[in-house]
DNA sequence: CAATTCATTGAAATCGGTTTCAATACAACC
DNA sequence: GGTTGTATTGAAACCGATTTCAATGAATTG
């Protein structure tokens, strides 16, 4: 079953057009007859012909395939459900808008420079995602000096008028914090995050919740980690002394982390001391008891990024848009 | 800033040479002088210069581009740590060698047929690395129908002649089963897979490592799941009447599961029953009591998968490598 | 010194498509 | 009937590199 090789010269021939007619045909122009198409469609049919990927695309420069960079250290990307979950919404939409995805993973911000820099000149890739968020943005310059379209995923540091999917963190912290107190509970502590700007915006909507129900803030119970498992561990280590009855804890995996400390220090939870997580990935469900945790739509983030995308390739004067998407409690044991 | 286009033809202008000789500098060949060399490859340095990546694939047909194909429900990819640190080893291990990656996930049988298919007719990719393990493979044939290079991970079930990088997990369960025993515990459990090769090879390690201790198989103490946190706590559900002393669990998610069972019928791991696990992915530390497990070295497997199908691109004729890297017992707290 | 080899370079073909431009044919209009 | 417009098609240019082939000149050989 030798599959020797079909070109579109061949095509032709057999078709008695030129290729000038067959590509017509395959790319759905209009005037063509159609005893013409049918007669092409047909022997493309039999002989199980597919256009050159490469070839249409050094022809055409849209080569229908984007990247997605995630410029993160090793250990995370390995770790966080999150990558995962936004992966597969990103694959999904972008296969089914027919476009090939190339994965670009990057362990240093040199590393990252580099990679956008061979991205914006190889004229591979149509567009890029990238996955913001937790650096201060050289690479948003770069991106903007090149002429390849982009899309963060995250709102990166002080972007002006890049184009951004992000969930709505601020209202996810103030959602959860709200709902702390609203169950009466007194000594509401956060763990949060002070490497990224979701950790900020999260941070925002904590003290948001609080100042609305008239509570002080008391720095005591305010503590920063990185979203790791191991950093909600150390870090509700470190609010014990301050006597918290409840924690909005800004990551799930932290969650899982500290009540793996609280069951070490006997205290319960729900019962001394209640949590509210953020991001409803995996460890909502493996931790024990399950999480209340506010729900961020990562798959949707993936999809919408990728359509935007996708919108700004064909439109390119359009102004960028930036968006967060809304966030939802979801109640479980831990509060 | 206008990156204005630079080509090949523009740089040959510059130094004042022909495109045939910048493309020679440019791809290190022979017989330059020094002189037309350095002054070429100031010239590229100077401007920036890359070269158009389609445009080299095109007229060389090496794209320096692999594929990675995921034929996975979407559940799996999701929650399964396996794949994020899988993939890990992938995209290192192809940067490294400077390779761009090409995602493919597949929710379907047929949606894999068909990416397949387009991957093998369209010229974009040099080679692709496919997840196998889980599936009757019928893709295998249409592999073998094209002519691009492939690489499976994980042995597809009956496969003769196509290469494949795994893990010894024939080696990893009669490693596991042979710990238990010589902790001396009596009553030893499976909670395996029957769904994959994986699970049918830890499946005959456990049953090696009992013949060879003299031990009888006990059906009652044999189950299977599908490596889910799900089904690990129904089959430790199932597993209780037959009154366990231990329990090899074929992946680490599903003892997550078991441990959930267990805690909830108030027995302690491993006081009442030892757990050994298998993956030693980010699940192992996260169970209470961190898991005594057999670690597979994933990452590992992506980077050789890598390497080896970079040295079929490169030489064909090479008879195909069937691979399986060692596994190691790492002893924790729950055996 | 003529003949041969070898290093160095450029012109042109090539990869497999898309797209522009011009040519033709046929219908519609004044 | 001549002019204009429009649908349909093909020839050829083009995308931006690599690679083949031939030409040149210098170095080596007999």
């Amino acid at each position: 079953m030798a599959t020797q090789k079909l070109t579109i010269q061949k095509i032709a021939d057999l078709a008695q057009v030129s290729k000038a007619t067959v590509s017509r045909v395959l790319n759905d122009y209009p005037h063509i007859s159609d005893e013409v198409k049918a007669r092409v469609l047909k022997i493309v049919h039999e002989t199980g012909y597919r256009r050159n990927h490469i070839a249409r695309t050094l022809a055409s420069s849209r080569s229908n395939m984007i990247g997605l960079v995630i410029p993160s250290d090793a250990q995370s990307v390995f770790t966080d459900p999150y990558f995962p979950t936004l992966t597969q919404g990103i694959t999904y939409t972008a296969k089914r808008n027919e476009q090939t995805l190339a994965l670009f993973l990057c362990e240093s911000e040199e590393e990252g420079g580099e990679t956008i820099a061979s991205i914006l000149s190889n004229g591979l890739l149509d567009g890029i995602i990238i996955t913001a968020d937790y650096k201060d943005y050289a690479f948003e310059k770069q991106l903007l000096a090149g002429n390849v379209p982009f899309v963060f995923i995250g709102r990166p540091f002080d972007t002006v008028c890049s184009p951004y999917i992000d969930t709505d963190n601020q209202a996810g912290g103030e959602l959860a914090t709200a709902y702390l107190i609203e169950q009466g509970y007194q000594r509401i502590a956060i763990i949060g995050s002070d490497k990224n700007t979701s950790g900020d915006d999260r941070y925002i909507g904590y003290q948001r919740a609080l100042e609305k129900h008239g509570r002080a803030l008391d720095e005591s119970l305010v503590v920063f980690g990185d979203y790791s498992m191991e950093s909600g561990a150390q870090r509700m280590e470190d609010l014990l002394p301050a006597k918290p009855d409840a924690v909005f804890i800004t990551s799930d995996a932290m969650a899982l982390g500290a009540i793996r400390t609280l069951h070490r220090h006997n205290l319960r939870v729900p019962e001394d001391i209640a949590i509210v997580g953020f991001d409803d990935l995996s460890p909502a469900l493996q931790a024990d008891p399950q999480l209340t945790t506010i729900r961020q739509p990562i798959g949707d983030v993936g999809s919408l990024a990728v359509e935007t995308l996708l919108e700004i390739i064909r439109n390119p004067e359009r102004p960028p848009r930036q968006i967060a998407l809304p966030v939802e409690l979801i109640v479980r044991a831990s509060a």
